[in-house]
DNA sequence: CCTACCGATCGGTAGG
DNA sequence: CCTACCGATCGGTAGG
């Protein structure tokens, strides 16, 4: 199909120039025809980058097809586990890292499909927190660490990204997690005691 | 002076627009004159660029004058601290977030200034948390967990600028940073009891 | 600083 | 008649 080559070409594209900076006469070059080949295929430059997301989410589901969504401390695993694969995948990586951060600029045409995509994120985080809490801890407390797991990973692809070297993505986000479940373990134990945690 | 009406209305609209999309007549306007003023100012689009940078990092310097520079676990209170106004600087956020992620992308101009930027804050982090350990464990894993803080307040920060009212950016944070100083603080028990931590 | 331009390139559309 | 494009060009705007 002609419409998947248009489609790796504008991920590949829109990963190195952002959806903004890339031009559909590139993202053409790149699948072997004209810019108007590719208008006649998707209409527009902005149903482009949708379909372009979509794309890459349909992707990830086949991957993810064995695994079958792991559970509780298995999905925590799963994460460490996608930041050591992403070390060898830098082109996907700087895709999402530059597309989210761009989708926060006025007007973006991906910026709901990145607030939904963080919405689930915390929602599939939460589950797995609860699960390994066994469900004694408040929503709340669940939620802002699992903003924050999110965003370690996130903000350690930028990192990466400007100096490969000096960052190891899958240790660093690693000690964050198990951190986090120190602290998460350290309130339960308050919550039993019926006394404040000192640390 | 117009320099600094020019770096403030630039400051702006790289932050709304990224500096690949934002074109120099929007910031002219916003500066009142031409965008051939703006070029006679500051010679091209990359060097206002770079203008901006080292201006927004005087402003920094200008608003740390009185604190001189915490050290050890007070350090780390003032990136709490700096996560709680940064939740009435909107503004700011966006323009770091933006331009960071942005800086990424091929031939970016602002890839070693970001890159010099992570890696000072990684030793300045390295630094305090080598006071709160009092110095008893390995520079990697300081590092490896400075690398994760730093991410962590740069990934909240995507999540806050696309959904405010799900993410609470000094919560999450500290959240981390005392599950992070848990973790050290169990490693470095490990090494004095002479056997391995299981989790 | 402005007016008056340049080479180039943008996303999108025309008829065939 | 349709699909899947093409070469050419539309009106505007980019940085300099």
């Amino acid at each position: 199909m002609r419409r998947e080559a248009i489609l790796r070409a504008a991920t590949a594209v829109f990963a190195t120039r952002g959806y903004n900076s890339a031009s559909l006469v590139e993202i053409a070059e790149e699948a072997g025809m004209t810019h108007s080949g590719v208008i006649h295929h998707f209409g527009s430059k902005e149903q482009l980058l949708v379909a372009v997301l979509a794309y890459r989410d349909d992707a990830d589901v086949v991957s993810l097809e064995d695994h079958t969504a792991p559970k509780g401390a298995a999905f925590l695993e799963h994460l460490v586990r996608t930041a050591e694969q992403n070390t060898r995948r830098a082109g996907i990586v700087q895709g999402y890292t530059v597309l989210s951060a761009e989708s926060v600029t006025e007007g973006h045409p991906a910026q709901g499909y990145f607030r939904d995509r963080f919405a689930g994120l915390r929602i599939m985080l939460v589950d797995a927190l609860r699960v390994v809490t066994e469900g004694e801890l408040p929503d709340e407390v669940l939620d802002r660490t699992a903003s924050a797991i999110i965003a370690t990973m996130d903000g350690l692809q930028v990192q990466w990204l400007l100096d490969p070297e000096a960052v190891d993505m899958p240790t660093s986000l690693r000690l964050t997690i198990e951190g986090a479940l120190r602290e998460l373990e350290a309130r339960r134990a308050g919550l039993r005691g019926g006394t404040a945690v000192t640390r």
